[in-house]
DNA sequence: AACACGGGGAA
DNA sequence: TTCCCAGTGTT
């Protein structure tokens, strides 16, 4: 399964010189600093270099260092993440850099060990700061190096199982080359987004077909294995918006749940999907408010696709006079047109204010 | 070891 | 519709 020594150093220099004519130019490839490629990494983790790349310019002009993120409010750092899901990246981040500031004097840790010891670094994205900021010769394996590996060394393990990270690991440390070890993680990385695509590959212009197992059986589809599937689960969310004169009564998302950190409106998540609020269980504030204001729904219903859930999302809308006095919720407060712009919120959220035109 | 966590784009 | 994506933390 493993080329030979002499196999090694061609398929290294082969590498290379593919990563050399045929790489991105993208921004985070140009630093050495490890605070940007810290950043990139975690904006990247999950998501695509065009859905992250606007992220990943916007948090350098907001936060130019570690310093500057360690600084900020996790609020504001939440806001600028807004739309990228994965919060709980943002928040370990904005923790990390605090951790770096108050404990290491601002300086990140230069091996891949203490990297993975940080809040939000695994395996993965401590190799890769090790390799391309400190020149350490550990491989990074992400979703591309495993399908790189299985497809050339025809690797049936599953991905997605407990042993296949010690397995490719392993595999990996002994490929991987002692001289510039940071280009060969990016080119593999490279090589796996560019060249050896997940659907339909064009072999026909890959420099290793002649070693390349799932060329030779024909197997680039059934290469790497990946058993798990997500069983996608129902939910039905029924949101009220409570309006006083331009203010938004909203609260931040505190349960460990989906959307941790970020503001929404009241909530009340029932096991179907309800089309009249009356259907749902009593509710002492909805009855304060239903009583007090003006209640219409908001005609559209709509679904919110996440990898794991599918969301059946109906809102309401409660106008209520200026100077009424409504009971709210505990951590519920009213917020102004811009503040409400200021404040994280899920995607979904701002889709529906701007199509009602509040915001 | 299994599960939770967003959102968008491509096939 | 379905699958995939520069993975990590929690239980």
């Amino acid at each position: 399964m493993l080329p030979d020594h002499l196999q090694l150093l061609e398929f290294n220099a082969k590498l290379k010189s593919w990563y050399l004519e045929n790489h991105r130019p993208l921004l985070w490839r140009q630093t050495t600093d490890p605070y940007k490629i810290w950043l990139s990494e975690i904006i990247l983790q999950q998501t695509r270099v065009t859905q992250g790349t606007p992220y990943y310019e916007k948090f350098l002009i907001t936060y130019p260092t570690v310093f500057d993120l360690a600084a900020a409010d996790e609020r504001d750092v939440l806001r600028l993440w807004q739309g990228l899901g994965y919060y709980s990246r943002a928040r370990n981040m904005h923790y990390t850099a605090r951790h770096i500031v108050e404990e290491c004097e601002g300086k990140f840790p230069e091996t891949s060990i203490k990297l993975a010891k940080l809040k939000g670094l695994g395996a993965y994205t401590a190799a890769a700061i090790a390799s391309f900021a400190f020149n350490e010769a550990v491989p990074a394996i992400d979703g591309n190096v495993y399908r790189v590996m299985s497809r050339l060394f025809g690797i049936f393990t599953d991905i997605l199982s407990s042993g296949a990270k010690n397995e490719f690991t392993n595999l990996a440390k002994q490929i991987i080359p002692q001289d510039d070890p940071a280009t060969y993680n990016q080119a593999m990385i490279e090589f796996g987004a560019l060249q050896c695509v997940p659907a339909s590959p064009n072999c026909s212009v890959c420099p290793f077909t002649y070693m390349c197992y799932a060329y030779e059986f024909n197997m680039q589809n059934k290469l790497p294995v990946k058993m798990k599937k997500n069983a996608v689960k129902n939910r039905y969310f029924n949101y009220f918006i409570l309006q006083k004169g331009e203010s938004l009564a909203m609260h931040e998302r505190l349960k460990k749940d989906i959307w941790k950190g970020l503001y929404d409106f009241y909530l009340i998540e029932s096991l179907a999907d309800i089309n009249n609020p009356d259907d749902l269980p009593e509710d002492k504030f909805l009855e304060d408010w239903k009583q007090k204001g003006q209640l219409r729904q908001v005609l559209k219903e709509y679904t919110h696709l996440l990898t794991h859930q599918r969301l059946t999302v109906r809102f309401w809308w409660i106008t209520i006079a200026e100077n009424e006095v409504v009971d709210l919720p505990l951590g519920m407060a009213f917020y102004s047109k811009n503040e409400i712009e200021e404040l994280p919120k899920p995607i979904l959220m701002d889709t529906v204010l701007k199509e009602e035109l509040f915001l």
